[in-house]
DNA sequence: CAAAAGTAAGTAAACGTTTGTTTACTTATG
DNA sequence: CATAAGTAAACAAACGTTTACTTACTTTTG
């Protein structure tokens, strides 16, 4: 049996990222895609049933996937909440820096159907990845040291700004010079956590 | 000569947003938006030059144009910071509420390479349309109430989680009980402000 | 211990559809 | 009846996917 190429397997994902990043999920063709894999487009279902399923696994599998890995590591639950606060938002923004592609997808996880029900799925399958971001939120609300929100609620709250902070600091990649500087990353970490406490003491 | 049947249109807009919300930005074509608005495809070539051209027209004029319009209803630059900034977030809360698929358009924004580009060239030409946010922004810098922050760091820190809480608000509308209430809402918006301000009394 | 057999990996070229857009024509009103 | 609005049908190009075939490696066999 002649054995599978795995550098194929790997450029199949890298390319179709890279369309993706650069001209968008819309213009992703699997001829396209074949063509600057230098494969047939033959090969490309010898991985995936379909398009759709492509776009899925890449989504859920090499974005969401390696995210939630990323952000979680050295997280504690029993962390000081700011300082958890602090870490996830460190290791989500470097994960990012090195990955923009999968950053451009994660974007249109929010915009495109497919994504947002494969994410779904995702989510009642693996039983809630983020578990011990839940169990963290939950004991420093139970310590009544921040604010008895939903943990839906503090996901808006505590991580969509740096998601937008994520996309200023590559739009400010090209430009002379850069807005989003670690020292800036950190005050605005600490002004989201400052929100969501009960009692603020400065 | 002939009059132009200004419900086809209007029909025009109104279904290609539909079709974007419902199959996403890659599921429309220029037959099927056709089709479903009844008339030939030749009808839209007579409004817009061609897809490119119809997408950025819809995004910038009915869904970012009409966005900016929404939020500043009643807003005046010197208001209290908290009041401020939740009148705005009562704008656009409201905004997005009655128009799901102008929300849906305006997530594609951020990941649409087309809309993207798009975005930046309207606020080059229309010389940022947030202005007064701007200006309200700046004057309680100055008065040392709130942090130093640049304003794409503020659009970041003060806005990036109400949208998040509007995308949850949709996906809570076809469960039993909607997570995202008023009260939750303009708890959200006190806890944003609050991370914001320079010193905090409690 | 080489050569033949077996087999999954991989390809080139094509399949029928659908795409964005246009051509040639008809319709409705000032 | 002039003229722009609007249509039905078609265009080439690109789409997702498949067919028929070749390649390269493992395993079996003499």
């Amino acid at each position: 049996m002649r054995p599978k190429n795995t550098q194929k397997e790997q450029a199949i994902k890298d390319i179709a990222l890279k369309i993706i990043a650069e001209e968008g999920l819309e213009n992703l063709s699997m001829q396209k895609l074949a063509k600057e894999a230098n494969i047939s487009p033959r090969t490309i279902y010898l991985k995936y049933t379909d398009k759709d399923d492509l776009l899925i696994k890449l989504y859920i599998e090499e974005v969401i996937g390696a995210y939630e890995h990323a952000i979680l590591h050295g997280f504690k639950e029993d962390l000081d909440f700011e300082r958890g606060i602090q870490l996830i938002w460190t290791n989500a923004f470097a994960f990012f820096k090195e990955r923009r592609e999968a950053f451009a997808l994660m974007q249109y996880g929010k915009s495109s159907p497919l994504l947002n029900k494969s994410y779904q799925e995702h989510q009642i399958e693996e039983g809630m990845f983020f578990k011990p971001i839940h169990n963290f939120l939950q004991f420093h609300i139970k310590a009544k040291r921040i604010k008895p929100f939903p943990i839906g609620v503090y996901r808006a709250l505590l991580f969509a700004p740096l998601m937008d902070l994520v996309n200023e600091y590559f739009e400010y990649m090209d430009r002379p010079k850069q807005l989003i500087t670690s020292k800036i990353l950190k005050e605005c970490c600490q002004a989201v956590a400052q929100g969501a406490l009960l009692t603020t003491i400065k």
